[in-house]
DNA sequence: AGATTGACTAACC
DNA sequence: AGGTTAGCCAATC
């Protein structure tokens, strides 16, 4: 593992469309593979884990596709977790009693409408 | 250079 | 409804 690395072309794609999250919405990793021209979701997510680059990118308004909450900081589950949603609860954005997203909070990447 | 892994998803059984 | 299989793609071993 090289911590110290330089991010890669793809990181930096990814850390860039993640950045366009508004605070108190949330995205998938399929909306950012799809806005990314990336068919996998997985991608994403592995960008994401070996970058804990805290706030500057909002990697917490990241989701899965069915809502949960997915992983945070490497792990999907744990301390870091319960920092994730309570981050997005302080963001504004409210979850199901299931420990879903509202789907109401999901953002779009829709800028060419 | 080849095999494995992973913060995923969808399709199957 | 819950477990398994298969596809996906970049990073890591």
């Amino acid at each position: 593992m090289d911590p110290n690395r330089p991010p890669t072309d793809f990181e930096t794609r990814v850390f860039e469309a993640t950045r366009l999250i508004p605070a108190g919405k949330v995205t998938t990793y399929r909306e950012l593979a799809l806005f990314l021209e990336c068919n996998s979701a997985q991608a994403i997510g592995q960008a994401l884990k070996r970058n804990p680059f805290a706030p500057q990118v909002p990697c917490h308004r990241v989701v899965k596709t069915d809502l949960s909450l997915g992983g945070f900081h490497g792990q999907t589950e744990g301390p870091w977790l319960a920092k994730k949603r309570k981050l997005l609860t302080e963001e504004g954005v409210a979850f199901s009693e299931n420990g879903t997203v509202n789907p109401e909070f999901c953002h779009r990447f829709k800028g060419s409408k």
